[in-house]
RNA sequence: GGUGCUGUAGUUAAGUUGGUUAUAACGCCGGCCUGUCACGCCGGAGGCCGCGGGUUCGAGUCCCGUCAGCACCG
């Protein structure tokens, strides 16, 4: 029996609602995983995660690796008992690091050598390394090793790229033990060209994976072509397994590949955003380090029922930025979490309510897409 | 009362033997962030160089006076 255990409710188009069964639990998806790359979800308790609605959270076997090692985690019970988090864990391989950290990476067939920015050691990520970093972790869901390529790219980069992607799929296939608990997700590559997406996400389609991503997107490219490029790629995917937008994104970048048949995201954008000062909310962007909220007593969105915004004003969240105090960025990231959370919450009822309801979240997902005024 | 030191952006400071548009940090104002090297990054505004004279082609810089703060001596 498969790590990961979908049953789908409802469709509406391409978009489904359903749940997923992981060992650590139960998922609902539409699913927005927060991210916590090196065993948190920056600025937030796992009570608190649990408290805004995810379930599922992910992690970095490369970063965790770096430090503190994954032996030294697998002696500490594992990732879950390690970080005091009893939900599901998904964590990435390594591959993105591939390309942000590019200018401290070697390639070669064999995997990536890493000169890594924290000690400056060198140390060789291959698909079997990575395998047994995140079955050591003990994590629900491993994503295979893959290379994250920039954009733009020409043909021939992007076909070398792709083609070895594949080839250590299938490494990451035959390195793995722990295939009852720990599940392996595939990843498409392909670049922006329509052809290349296809065939790979025919291609490995084809290894019976517990799931599958779409990778190598939002790295730089327009909204237009990532949404473009999710399109080719879900329906050459196979309809019983789960499909993963990596790395996206704006809340209405999400509701679009919901559209296109994406059941999973992550993002850094609602965490990370927060610690920088810029909120989410039902009347627009807010960018809390502004003056004009200096005085503002009201909450951060009328319409939000978080904790932040049941107890805190704009004026405090302000003071709180400016004087670089530590809650500021709790507030903040549980704000954008919680709104993250409920965005999905939507989508899924939206789904089972048919291709009208989900239209009507569509166009005011959209509208939130602006700097709020007043 | 005397001597010395210090007065440069909101703040703390740099500023060569006098030489283009006086520099930085912090603060202030604004922008950016998509599988987190990220409580980060980028940009902008802001100066009668205490005040008044003088020397000089040219003074934040040298000279005189004056005011303020600090230290020490009476």
């Amino acid at each position: 029996m498969s790590p990961v255990d979908l049953t789908i409710h409802a469709q509406s188009g391409a978009a489904r609602t359903g749940v997923m069964k992981l060992t650590h639990g139960s998922v609902p998806f539409p699913a927005f995983m927060p991210v916590g790359t090196y065993g948190t979800v920056k600025a937030m308790l796992p009570r608190d995660i649990k408290e805004i609605g995810a379930e599922l959270i992910l992690s970095n076997a490369y970063h965790l690796w770096v430090r503190p090692g994954h032996k030294l985690i697998e002696r500490m019970g594992g990732l879950h008992s390690f970080m005091g988090w009893d939900g599901a864990i998904l964590t990435d391989s390594g591959g993105y690091q591939v390309f942000s950290l590019n200018q401290f990476t070697q390639i070669s067939e064999e995997g990536v050598r890493f000169r890594a920015p924290l000690d400056g050691q060198y140390r060789t990520m291959t698909p079997e390394v990575c395998v047994e970093i995140q079955e050591s972790l003990g994590v629900d869901i491993a994503m295979a090793f893959d290379e994250c390529i920039e954009w733009p790219a020409t043909r021939d980069r992007v076909a070398q790229s792709t083609a070895r992607t594949t080839r250590w799929l299938k490494r990451c296939q035959a390195a793995r033990t722990k295939m009852e608990t720990t599940g392996l997700f595939g990843i498409v590559q392909g670049g922006m060209y329509q052809d290349f997406r296809v065939e790979h996400a025919q291609e490995i389609s084809e290894l019976d994976l517990d799931g599958y991503a779409v990778g190598g997107l939002s790295v730089g490219e327009p909204t237009e072509k990532l949404l473009e490029t999710v399109a080719w790629t879900t329906p050459h995917l196979p309809a019983d397994k789960i499909c993963y937008l990596m790395g996206v994104g704006y809340p209405w970048d999400i509701v679009e590949a919901v559209i296109r048949g994406i059941d999973i995201f992550d993002c850094v954008i609602p965490t990370r955003n927060a610690r920088n000062g810029k909120v989410f909310t039902s009347v627009g962007i807010i960018n809390i380090k502004n003056a004009r909220y200096a005085e503002d007593e009201s909450g951060l969105d009328p319409n939000c029922s978080c904790l932040t915004c049941q107890n805190h004003s704009r004026a405090y969240l302000r003071h709180l930025f400016v004087s670089q105090e530590i809650l500021g960025a709790h507030l903040l990231t549980r704000h954008n979490l919680h709104f993250y959370q409920q965005l999905m919450s939507k989508i899924r009822v939206a789904i089972s309510e048919g291709s009208e309801s989900l239209e009507k979240l569509r166009t005011e997902v959209n509208s939130w897409n602006r700097p709020y005024t007043t």
